[in-house]
DNA sequence: TCGGGGTGTCAGTCTTTCCTGACAGGGGGT
DNA sequence: ACCCCCTGTCAGGAAAGACTGACACCCCGA
């Protein structure tokens, strides 16, 4: 319920995860299942290191989650799987999120010279 | 509508676009009012010549639209106003555009073959 | 013991992007 | 004339991100 980052932040952290051919690439895959690393790597035809990172850059925007599994056979595999995001982007909602950010950095004069209405508005998800 | 572009290579474009703090912040600005390019800059406290990339990439990616307007006195100020866009971004939303992106980059084997769907994600309306 | 997957991380490059200062104009008010 | 405001573009430096190869480590099967 609390929402720990702020919106514009958390906007703007998702918006840069997604922002990127390989990362689009790899939602679209786990969209269509989750898999482990190195079989990801093989799918998409790139390092592991490199789809490691882009993984991780995606765990931190929270539009995926990895679990380290293991097998029966004592092996470690590491699952990735889609979490089920849902963003609505419009002009207002950019606002509403950098609204937020601005409030955290104070840029000298600029703030606050219309009144933006911008009431609480649970942004995001839903429906 | 428009469907000139494949659907991946848009989305890459407007996420591109829009994953940046400053065009954000451009982003909101200008869903307040429209603003020319000086007064936005002294607004947004930033150089011209940068503002004036950033609002070029928003142009770019059909976020805003310029215009440059004669004002009675001759001077010429190009005015910028932000296309009310909306965008929904769902996994398989996500997953449907990088299909159009795959379409034109030949992928061997991409069937995937994991059985447990794990998911359970809750998919509803998709309008 | 050896070979074969898997994970996790590192140092180092290399490309892309961001950002700044300065310039060339156009036009008007005093 | 001078000064002010505006647009549009450039070269060049600084920072960020992407990408690669190699390494250490684990566990199993032959």
């Amino acid at each position: 319920m609390d929402q720990a980052a702020p919106a514009g932040e958390q906007l703007l952290r998702t918006l840069t995860a997604l922002a990127s051919p390989h990362r689009l690439r790899i939602v679209a895959a786990l969209a269509e299942g989750r898999s482990y690393v190195s079989q990801l790597a093989r799918q998409l035809g790139m390092n592991r290191p490199l789809l490691y990172m882009h993984l991780q850059r995606l765990e931190a925007a929270g539009l995926v989650v990895g679990e380290l599994e293991t097998a029966r056979d004592g092996s470690s595999v590491k699952y990735f799987e889609v979490v089920p995001f849902a963003l609505a982007l419009t002009p207002e909602l950019v606002a509403e999120a950098v609204a937020t950010l601005e409030a955290a950095q104070p840029a000298g004069t600029a703030t606050g010279e219309n009144g933006p209405a911008a009431g609480g508005s649970g942004e995001d998800t839903s429906t």
